[in-house]
RNA sequence: GUGAAUGUAGCUCAGUUGGUUAGAGCACCAGAUUGUGGUUCUGGGGGUCGUGGGUUCGAACCCCAUCUUUCACCCCA
């Protein structure tokens, strides 16, 4: 018999663990109803052509596919098969794929139902996903993201919106020490008009958004070996640099964006976001405009957010940003102008996990067992048990007739602060022991002075 | 996809230059204690040393392959 195992780069989820993923997503799923969102869920599985082309092409090698059901190798073309090049033959034996993200079901489900959407259309979806990464620190081949979304609008006040849904969770969380960066998509295509990238803006965007980790000299040989001019990387660098607050940088940028009509906009789209912060009586405590913030994904194309814990070494715990034609990838006449934000909780987890911040109560499970000693107790106990779950307590009894001491056991274990004692004492009297297991008090009640003294 | 490390009891780990029957702590079970848990004491169960092959008189230890987990790169939450 062979040993079980998991995937690699899966998880199961205990009791403890699953009490405290709860909180997250509670925590989280809350902050994006109070803003007006609303859930979607969408099968695990989506057409192959659903997902394909829309992550990049280092994107569409993670998806993991779901072979044909039934003899799917008997239509193949034998040509094919026998090339043994499995991406060709990959089209023919599987039709269907798990998601990959959350944005782009989300994309394909309004161009789907556009009649029925009122725009702009809100909605929140939290759901696993699946990349068929190598996994690592902080990395899992199936893991949650927390999307909120909203299409049908360009107005900027979504942005500011996300800001705030971001700051809200952190700060429920008590993760007081993070970073919410955000860029512009149009900030960087400035800086390519500057160095004159023609071309190669990819290249660039991936080079400097490594900048904080890898350093200056590291990404301009990068960029020298891509085929950029040393010269015209001054210019860039001397902006990347720019060091103050988020006004002074803002400003720098328009200046230097005089010529750049691109430019321009992403500036002024950024000034106009966080501006509707202070009419939404918030500040920009936590938000830092950080003009080498690219992010890989390639529909974005206006702000950019990506969020970063301090302290801890993980990467980003949360990102997002504004798209402006992904329900265009689904035959969509109609251009729909979308912006969203996506957390990801396993990540978020960890952290939380190193700093030491999930509140104790996510521990807890039943309030209360009930303990007796033989069959008449254990009868008279179930009548006492639906009597505390009428009431609304959760509790439990032990279903053996076993020894006092591992009943009593199983309730420390299980961290069940009381237990009730039931003996031929107790049933005769109708006065029930109740025994707080953290302070070891112990008093004869009745069931309604028990029921009273256990609700909350 | 590229490169590296790792794997011994349920968990954390010892295990000498290759040499008798592979150990410890914690956890688990039982008893001390037949109506009182967490503490203590006593005893007990539990290992194809990741898997497969090779070298050797002899392998947990050396070699090869493979899988797992972890870390870095690429990319990403």
């Amino acid at each position: 018999m062979e040993k079980p195992t998991l995937p690699k780069g899966t998880r199961d989820f205990g009791p403890l663990v699953m009490a405290r993923r709860q909180y997250l997503f509670n925590t989280i799923g809350q902050v994006f109803h109070k803003f007006g969102f609303l859930p979607l869920q969408t099968p695990a599985m989506e057409n192959l052509s659903t997902l394909t082309g829309k992550y990049g092409e280092e994107g569409d090698q993670l998806l993991f596919k779901i072979l044909n059901s039934g003899d799917y190798l008997k239509d193949v073309d034998l040509s094919k098969l026998e090339a043994r090049n499995s991406r060709l033959v990959a089209s023919e034996i599987a039709e269907k794929g798990l998601r990959y993200d959350l944005t782009v079901p989300f994309a394909r489900y309004v161009v789907m139902n556009r009649h029925e959407i009122a725009l702009p259309f809100k909605r929140y979806q939290i759901q696993p996903v699946w990349r068929a990464d190598r996994p690592q620190k902080g990395r899992y081949r199936e893991f949650y993201q927390c999307d909120a979304d909203v299409v049908g609008t360009d107005s900027l006040i979504c942005e500011a919106e996300i800001v705030l849904m971001i700051k809200e969770v952190f700060q429920k969380l008590r993760l007081n020490d993070f970073t919410l960066k955000i860029n512009h998509r149009s900030v960087l295509d400035g800086l390519a008009e500057i160095v004159n990238a023609g071309g190669k803006e990819a290249d660039l965007y991936v080079a400097i958004d490594k900048l904080d980790k890898i350093g200056e000299e590291k990404v301009r040989e990068g960029l020298i070996q891509k085929g950029f001019e040393s010269k015209s990387l001054d210019a860039l660098f001397e902006i990347l640099n720019t060091k103050g607050s988020n006004e002074q940088k803002l400003n720098l940028l328009s200046n230097k964006f005089q010529q750049s009509e691109v430019g321009k906009k992403g500036v002024s789209d950024l000034k106009e976001t966080l501006g509707y912060l202070k009419f939404l009586n918030a500040n920009e405590q936590h938000v830092e405009v950080d003009i080498p913030l690219a992010r890989g994904l390639s529909y974005y194309t206006g702000c950019i957010f990506e969020v970063k814990v301090n302290n801890v070494q993980m990467g980003s715990v949360s990102g997002g940003g504004r798209y402006d034609n992904l329900t265009q990838a689904f035959g969509s006449k109609e251009k729909l102008s979308g912006v969203g934000i996506s957390f990801g909780i396993d990540r978020i987890y960890d952290c939380l996990d190193e700093l030491n911040l999930f509140p104790k109560e996510t521990a807890t499970s039943s309030k209360v067992l009930v303990c007796h000693f033989d069959e008449a107790s254990l009868q008279y106990g179930l009548n006492t048990l639906s009597q505390l779950r009428s009431a609304g307590i959760a509790s439990e009894i032990y279903p053996d007739l076993a020894k006092f001491k591992k009943q009593v056991e199983y309730a420390d274990k299980k961290k069940i602060p009381f237990v009730i004692i039931i003996g031929p004492e107790e049933v005769a009297s109708g006065q029930l022991s109740l025994k707080n297991l953290e302070s070891g008090e112990q008093s004869k009640q009745t069931i309604q002075q028990i029921i009273q003294a256990l609700t909350p």
